[in-house]
DNA sequence: AGAAATGTGGAGGGCGCCTCCGTTTAAATA
DNA sequence: TATTTAAACGGAGGCGCCCTCCACATTTCT
């Protein structure tokens, strides 16, 4: 129906749009590492010497921005769903998968919007990245089913939940040592019964 | 060493300055009730009929708004912990006390600051109000764990931690039974082990 | 080079947070 | 009751953030 060659008129994308747009995302990177998320965004904006108005043509919303910046390490996220299960038995590449999934946590320290964003919230609906997520550890715990070594009464998104609630409410720094013991609990939580 | 009667000049507190308290936390309540908590001070003071600088003298921060509102349901449920710890088993009893939890989590529909303020920020240090939130969960976990019903690594306030992660970050409107769920995984995972 | 499309920047409107301080009003005192 | 005292009031206004809008600049295409 939409043959490509055809539907649209083809222009080259401004290369100062591209550059601008590249420079936005390092400039959040920086900004939102450094001050937290909710950061200004006119700040952002400073940082990659661009004008405010540059920002918000490239990114929508505050969510389109945070999404652009961490689209990256999510997708290292899932992808490294698949390697786990090959190299590891389903139980043990379950739980490294949510270490990992804490370490992300770690570098977004407090920013509960990001979490929202992703695991929760509406934004990520559009990019689908939060779908990407979702089968990401639904695979892993399936896998972790079928082999018989786990029984599972929820939905695997609300491991990701119980975690993340942990990561963003406990104050402090120490709130990495928690996550990984509410991980291990919640391993020996969905182990199957042995009766 | 600060014997009542002598420490403080003696002085009726204006009846006036108590009646806009009450009707400050009131209008709160049914501000926050329809807006979701994030609705505007300014709105609050409105419909109390009442100056924003007001609003301000009886409550230095949103946060300290948030507690005074819902100080006398945490109340209740903190009240409750001893009560659960008598009727029942220790293990129901805690099981009970969670539901309950979710139970207050179900009326603050979406409110996350509610629960960061209390369960995670650095407001509530200031009335305590988290601090006995604490105790009675101690109360309950260590109550089990004597009996020898339970093992348990990690802080007790991590479980409402997880419960209030599930219930913040599922969209829609079937997080209670997520929340459910989530309860009786963490239970099953801090069980004693058998061997 | 000239036309057309695309991107830029930042002033400015809107909004919510909170402070400050001149005025009002209740309680204590005479 | 009249006066004094200090607690409480209220809302204008400063601040900072969010986002829009559009006259102007830059790039690509012909």
């Amino acid at each position: 129906m939409t043959p490509d060659s055809f539907t649209k008129p083809p222009r080259k994308p401004r290369a100062d749009g591209e550059r601008n747009r590249a420079r936005l995302i390092e400039a959040a990177r920086k900004v939102f590492a450094e001050k937290g998320a909710g950061a200004g965004l006119e700040q952002v904006a400073r940082e990659a010497e661009v004008g405010i108005g540059t920002l918000y043509r490239h990114f929508r919303s505050r969510d389109a921005l945070i999404t652009s910046i961490y689209q990256q390490e999510i997708d290292t996220l899932i992808d490294a769903a698949p390697a786990l299960m090959n190299e590891l038995e389903p139980l043990p590449a379950l739980r490294e998968w949510l270490l990992q999934f804490v370490d992300f946590l770690e570098t977004k320290q407090g920013m509960a919007d990001v979490l929202s964003t992703l695991i929760g919230g509406t934004a990520a609906l559009y990019s689908g990245t939060s779908e990407c997520l979702a089968h990401a550890i639904e695979a892993l715990t399936a896998n972790a089913v079928d082999e018989g070594a786990l029984d599972l009464d929820l939905e695997p998104l609300d491991l990701l939940r119980a975690i993340g609630g942990v990561a963003n409410l406990t104050p402090g720094e120490n709130w990495r040592q928690s996550a990984v013991q509410m991980i291990d609990l919640l391993l020996k939580g969905m182990q199957r019964d042995s009766d």
